[in-house]
DNA sequence: AGTTGAACCTGAACGC
DNA sequence: TGCGTTCAGGTTCAAC
């Protein structure tokens, strides 16, 4: 489910309700998700939460013992309810707040996590994780040096973690698309300045996504219970067949890497 | 060392 | 209506 603008509008969203507040309890129902919940979870009591953050697509909340590490995986959802609000089916997981309110972890496939640690330097998931996007670091030379010798399709590379971190199926369809770049293109082709163009509208196509709370495809939806707006925005995903938006060619559609890839075959050119 | 693909899991949508 | 098949927003890890 959730690209980097997705993490962020659930993380906006849940904020407020457990910002300086203290955990009472964690709840676990379902332990086994991708990798099994960490033990420590189940042991926290009354702890403080000093501040909530975000890597790559990872939720990170600050206790005053360590770090909880979240993961929304593919269909993974949170949102704030009341103590006693009815179970649902996939509920797996319950941060209990002291202020009469619990974060509810939702998620059907479990491919998300739940973790312990308590040195986040250390933690193993980050420790080969690629640049913010929206970071200076992400930048032309470094995506240009990162290229150098890759003969990978440029849309699997661009989803690599170890390259950039938070860039999902969706928009990278999407920024490939606005660069007028082709999917299948080799990563290691790329000249300085198609570099340059990839990030910029990256950090554009990711910004404008969050401040919309994301994209719904089907089951997103803002810990408000809202759905995401991006969705009216995209361009070539999901859109296979339509008329492309900027020459009416028809879209194309593709498995690159496993995924499948939405791309204008006149606006976006291999060379 | 770089690249590919199997695996983890459920449920919705589609074809017959 | 029912049943089998395919596909889905992610990521790691094993095997070439």
């Amino acid at each position: 489910m959730p690209e980097l603008p997705e993490v962020e509008t659930a993380l906006r969203g849940v904020s407020p309700y457990l910002d300086g507040f203290t955990i009472e309890k964690i709840t676990v129902r379902q332990p086994k998700l991708r990798w099994a919940v960490s033990p420590e979870l189940v042991e926290l009591k009354n702890v403080k939460i000093l501040a909530l953050g975000r890597r790559a697509k990872y939720l990170i909340i600050h206790t005053e013992k360590g770090y909880i590490v979240g993961h929304l995986g593919m269909s993974g959802s949170v949102r704030i309810v009341p103590h006693d609000s009815p179970i649902d089916k996939h509920d797996h997981l319950d941060i209990v707040i002291n202020n009469g309110k619990l974060l509810r972890y939702n998620d059907p496939r479990r491919f998300g996590a739940w973790l312990w640690t308590e040195d986040l330097d250390e933690f193993h998931l980050f420790l080969k994780l690629g640049p913010e996007p929206l970071s200076d670091e992400f930048n032309a030379e470094y995506l240009f040096k990162k290229s150098r010798k890759k003969t990978t399709a440029l849309k699997t590379f661009l989803m690599d973690n170890a390259v950039v971190v938070g860039v999902g199926n969706i928009y990278a369809n999407e920024s490939l698309f606005l660069c007028g770049l082709h999917p299948l293109k080799s990563a290691g082709n790329l000249t300085r300045k198609q570099c340059g163009l990839i990030v910029d509208t990256i950090k554009t196509v990711l910004t404008k996504a969050i401040e919309q709370g994301g994209t719904t495809l089907k089951d997103f939806l803002q810990p408000d219970g809202r759905p995401g707006y991006f969705a009216q925005e995209l361009l070539v995903y999901s859109n296979k067949d339509k008329p492309c938006p900027k020459c009416g060619t028809k879209i194309e559609s593709l498995v690159i890497g496993q995924r499948n890839s939405y791309f204008c075959p006149h606006c976006q050119k291999k060379k």
